[in-house]
RNA sequence: GGUCCUGUGGAGCAGUUGGAGUGCUCGCCGCCCUGUCAAGGCGGAGGUCGCGGGUUCAAGUCCCGUCAGGACCGCCA
């Protein structure tokens, strides 16, 4: 090494020590006859001193970010000028040698903790905003995240396994990424949406216990907490149970808490069914942070004058001391729930004294004025909104209603961990209710919810396709203070019930075996019963730093559009690239 | 595909009902300075106000379009 400490190191016991450092000048104080350097590197800061004559000389010509290497004794602080705000601030380096490693032109932005900068300058530079201790800090977490989630699962004998990103189209769930097959020209290649197929493939080779933590693709819209690519820790075991994955989830999460930010989640975890978590908090994902719930209503207004509320569903969610909202806030509401795709948002104010007002309140009946307040437990000044139509919007409506009701009014403990798993979720979804684009799976009625290999629970075995609505799939979802952070299932490991499940989503024998036949073959073989689960690993850093963009956990982020501020990726390709890529040869004729 | 927000020296922001020279903090460059730690003082450089069009005597400001970024809806098994 270059150096003989490593500077962030140093205490007043080295004083008196002559030690070489290597790092970047953070800040100069210039005091004319004696100049301060901070220097930094990754265990830290250390300050150096910089006395008259040719030190001080040359010191002066020292920059912003310039790499240095000095070599200096270690001597305590004058009385009174000691830093308690850095770990070495007893200390100081009296400099004696001074070499520039390298020198750094005029930054783009300060790297400095107390400054803020538009993320899209810090992406274009991300390598300068790495320097800076808040995203250095995320990326050395999340490194501590995958070294504490290997030690529990290689003390549990698992085998972390390699999967293939050059793979077959499965088309399934999301638009998949496809990359041009040069020695098969007109065929392509996808990058795995996941590793599912591969991972159910390794139980029939008898693996037993795979894990690996794995970029996925997928080529739909941004958000908040997604990207293009993604990493997942997935996971999959042989000859178990819902409970084993679950028991095993509560393992790796636990430790993970831990070992990061030192908190022991209590075991173990609650779990609500997905029916429960809709109707109670009209999400399948729900913040237990707070414990505001919907109320259903439909038996209520079942009878009421009011045209709105002659739906399906009725149902409301209070707004604790919401009655004294401005008319802005209140049409605030309405705007927001438009642009949900909601007509509007129906609401009433409860009076100091009990009466209701505002909103819809002169369009129910008298009875429903009266009972309503105790119907929904509301107190004196608090809002109460309503949601009315087909169950399943509505609740979802009031859902949304619910988390922004604890943002805005200060609900949410923002120090709190709320973990629940989510199971009993319905094995397969209406294709009614999709949007014209989505990629259903098979030309059905129904589509899988999760995937098209999850298993009935066994009191549906016998008899899902009956009633598809219905049926209830072991698969479950791990929920982090309202955000899915990973999920799971049991497989079907039968090809015969694999066979009705696809029929049920519209594929037959045919076009299974042509889509999903390697898989189907493989089955055919001994499968075991298998099942797994797989955490959305940046969600799960996400979560431990406490921050609402995926791109505060990714080293190297897209922006929007796909686009990489950094290298600027996508790029065109030249027409020799085209060429030997093959991407312009012309299929042969559809069968 | 849709809705909303933002775009002003290198960075972060301000700029009123349209009105004289676009201002502030930080950084950058030079000089001064022996105890600072987000050092301090003096001086200086640096701006097609995202881009295009329109209204007007006059546009950073109003209108239309467009581009880029962000958030959300759709979408994401």
């Amino acid at each position: 090494m270059l150096r003989t400490h490593e500077a962030g190191s140093l205490r007043a016991a080295h004083a008196g020590q002559t030690v070489t450092l290597t790092g970047w000048v953070a800040r100069r104080r210039d005091h004319g006859g004696v100049i301060f350097i901070d220097l930094r590197e990754a265990s830290g800061v250390v300050q150096i001193v910089f006395r008259e004559g040719e030190m001080a000389e040359r010191a002066h010509r020292l920059r912003s970010e310039f790499v240095v290497k000095v070599v200096g004794v270690v001597t305590k602080r004058p009385e009174g000028s000691a830093n308690a705000d850095l770990a070495t601030g007893t200390i100081e380096v009296y400099a004696t040698e001074l070499e520039v490693l390298n020198e750094s032109v005029a930054l783009p932005f300060q790297i400095d903790d107390h400054i803020e900068i538009g993320e899209d300058t810090r992406l274009r530079h991300r390598y300068l905003d790495l320097r800076r201790s808040g995203p250095a800090n995320n990326l050395r977490l999340r490194s501590e995240v995958n070294r504490i989630a290997r030690e529990v699962l290689h003390a549990e004998r698992f085998v972390e396994v390699e999967t293939p990103t050059l793979t077959r189209s499965t088309p399934e769930g999301a638009r998949e990424f496809l990359v041009p097959a040069r020695l098969q020209p007109g065929s392509w290649y996808a990058l795995p949406q996941s590793p599912q197929l591969f991972k159910q493939l390794l139980m029939v080779a008898g693996m037993e216990r795979y894990f690996q933590i794995v970029r996925c693709y997928r080529d739909e819209d941004f958000r908040a907490d997604r990207q293009p690519e993604f990493t997942q820790l997935d996971i999959e075991m042989s000859f178990v149970d819902q409970d084993d994955i679950i028991a095993l989830g509560e393992k790796i999460l636990t430790a993970v808490w831990k070992g990061t930010v030192g908190y022991e989640i209590p075991r173990p975890f609650p779990r609500i069914t997905y029916a429960d978590a809709m109707a109670k908090y009209g999400s399948d994902k729900p913040d237990l942070r707070f414990d505001l719930q919907l109320t259903d209503l439909t038996e209520f207004f079942k009878d009421t004058p009011f045209r709105v509320f002659q739906t399906p569903y009725v149902g409301a969610i209070i707004m604790p001391s919401g009655a004294s909202q401005s008319r802005r806030e209140l049409d605030g509401w309405q705007d927001w729930a438009k642009q949900r795709g909601a007509k509007g948002l129906a609401y009433v104010l409860v009076g100091r004294d009990g009466t209701l007002g505002g909103g819809i309140a002169k369009n129910l009946a008298e009875a429903e004025r009266e009972g309503l307040v105790k119907a929904v437990g509301a107190n004196p000044g608090d809002c109460i909104f309503f949601g009315a139509g087909e169950p399943d919007q509505s609740r979802s409506l009031l859902g949304a209603v619910r988390v922004e009701i604890g943002r805005r009014a200060g609900l949410i403990d923002e120090n709190a961990w709320s973990f629940v798993w989510v199971v009993d979720f319905p094995m397969f979804e209406s294709t009614a209710s999709l949007g014209a684009n989505d990629v259903a799976v098979g030309g059905g009625r129904w589509t899988a919810l999760h995937h098209a290999f999850t298993s009935p629970k066994p009191e549906w075995a016998d008899r899902f396709e009956d009633d598809p609505g219905n049926a209830l799939a072991y698969a479950y979802d791990i929920v982090c203070n309202g955000a899915e952070i990973g999920g799971g299932s049991i497989r079907i490991h039968r090809a015969d019930m694999q066979q009705r499940a696809f029929s049920v989503m519209g594929i037959g024998p045919e076009e299974a075996q042509e889509r999903f036949g390697f898989l189907l073959d493989a089955f055919k073989y001994g499968a075991p019963p298998h099942g797994g689960i797989a955490f959305g690993w940046d969600r799960v850093v996400m979560q431990l730093v406490r921050t609402e963009s995926i791109r505060e956990v990714v080293a190297f982020p897209k922006s929007g559009g796909g686009y990489d501020p950094l290298t600027a990726a996508p790029t065109p390709i030249s027409a020799t690239q085209r060429r030997e890529a093959g991407v312009d040869a012309k299929p042969a004729a559809q069968r």
